[in-house]
DNA sequence: CTTCTGACA
DNA sequence: TGTCAGCA
């Protein structure tokens, strides 16, 4: 039983999360078994959506929308993950090699 | 709140 | 296949 708890802060349990998002309860649940999502647990073991959660929720309806399955949404949610992380390594890179380039060698 | 099951388009 | 309703 999650009351009106955790207020102000960027989680949300799923009655809440799935209002926001305009999505079933059932759904999120659904999504996070097919692995689409990985809200955190309450050591009781209720859902916490965050805020980047409640962005992945959204990405998945809009993939839905475009016309993927759920196994389909899984690959496209783990390549724009990836390819998030990929940025930011190649950016930190591309720091570090102007930091190099300034520095007395 | 959780999981599971069944029905529908 | 995805969504939703009901139950334990």
């Amino acid at each position: 039983m999650a009351g009106g708890n955790n207020a102000g802060r960027g989680v949300y349990a799923i009655s809440v999360a799935a209002e926001l998002v305009g999505m079933g309860q059932q759904n999120l649940r659904l999504y996070e078994r097919r692995g689409l999502i990985e809200p955190g647990r309450t050591l009781g073991g209720t859902r916490q959506y965050s805020e980047e959660d409640l962005a992945t929720l959204r990405r998945i309806g809009e993939l839905l929308d475009l016309g993927l399955n759920l196994a389909g949404i899984g690959m496209v949610l783990r390549l724009e993950a990836e390819n998030r992380r990929l940025q930011r390594e190649l950016r930190s890179a591309t720091a570090e090699r102007a930091n190099a380039r300034s520095r007395p060698g």
